[in-house]
DNA sequence: ACCCCAATAT
DNA sequence: TATATTGGGG
């Protein structure tokens, strides 16, 4: 029976994979004329797609990308944090305590997300390696680390729930409350049994494809410059805590061990390398136009700039 | 060193 | 509100 639960949604996962041919140019596009200007990224015009660029980009709004290093000020802002020396083993490169403005996870990159945690398996899905999977320039290890938890938390709930969290997509109205809280997590599908306290332990076989391309090594360097704290840098994996069940004390606390990683399934898929980087981009001010959402920040404080980091929309509303 | 989760801060 | 940061524990 839930065979063939498994299998259409299945079936529907593997249909919404972009192909190579969509991928690539969206990881082109990510970056606009204008912010390739600014930030002196060499941008080939043959390359863009017109129809993704229909939004405009705020004119060169004075965005202070976290750290470019030879960058204008550079005056203030100094807190050598670790004075002194403690620094670990060959690094310790100035100021890079810098903030970085906050990652808005649009439903393309939280699409990633939960395609990476769905292609590594529960049990290899903790931030490092979620992260390396993503590849999105700019991503940190706190940034996933942050949201997972919080996509955790998301499950759960559902669990509890009939979980028609489908998102309909207008259809079923699911709770007002947790469609409310939820909006960013019911933008993309729950992949796989995360719902379900199923291994899945599919002999031999167990996911299938992997969206994100392979091919096509580095292109250009110098992205948006984001992270220049991020390394490729990865292989080895500990066994963790597992069965751990903890449950809710007093509060009917089900043993829902669904997320509770310890699926012993062993070997790992292969893993693909490093896909073409997405870009992050520095937005000031319009949030992104496209999907349903009318919140605002009503940030007339008075000196409120709220600097954030976001995916561009790719247009493709999944 | 990394992970997890709850609580708290922004 | 969404995300970041911190703190306690493994």
């Amino acid at each position: 029976m839930r065979d063939e639960e498994e299998t259409s949604w299945f079936a529907r996962w593997e249909e919404q994979l972009p192909s190579p041919e969509e991928l690539m140019p969206i990881s082109q596009t990510l970056i606009t004329p204008d912010l390739a200007i600014a930030f002196d990224i060499p941008l080939s015009p043959a390359n863009h797609n017109p129809s993704l660029l229909s939004l405009h980009p705020p004119p060169v709004s004075p965005l202070r990308p976290p750290p470019p290093p030879s960058d204008l000020d550079s005056s203030d802002l100094n807190s050598p944090s670790t004075a002194g020396g403690g620094g670990p083993p060959g690094a310790d490169e100035p100021a890079r305590t810098l903030k970085r403005p906050r990652l808005v996870w649009t439903p393309q990159l939280h699409k990633r997300f939960v395609d990476a945690v769905a292609h590594l398996g529960i049990k290899n899905a903790v931030p490092k390696t979620i992260m390396q999977l993503m590849s999105v320039d700019g991503l940190t290890r706190e940034n996933v680390a942050s949201h997972l938890q919080k996509y955790r938390l998301y499950l759960k709930r559902m669990q509890g729930l009939g979980g028609s969290g489908g998102a309909g997509g207008g259809a079923g109205p699911i709770s007002a409350a947790d469609a409310a809280t939820d909006q960013l997590f019911a933008s993309a599908p729950v992949p796989h049994h995360f719902l379900n306290r199923g291994p899945v332990a599919g002999p031999g076989g167990a996911e299938p494809f992997l969206p994100y391309m392979p091919v096509t090594a580095l292109q250009h360097h110098q992205q948006i410059t984001a992270a220049m704290q991020q390394q490729q840098q990865q292989q080895y994996y500990h066994q963790r805590h597992m069965g751990h069940f903890g449950s809710p004390p007093g509060s009917g606390g089900f043993d829902h061990g669904f997320l509770n990683r310890a699926v012993p399934q062993s070997g790992m898929h292969h893993m693909v390398g490093p896909a073409p980087g997405m870009g992050l981009v520095p937005l000031t001010s319009p949030r992104v136009a496209s999907f349903g959402d009318d919140s605002e920040s009503a940030e007339r404080g008075s000196s409120g700039e709220r600097k954030v980091l976001t995916l561009f929309p790719t247009g493709t509303s999944n």
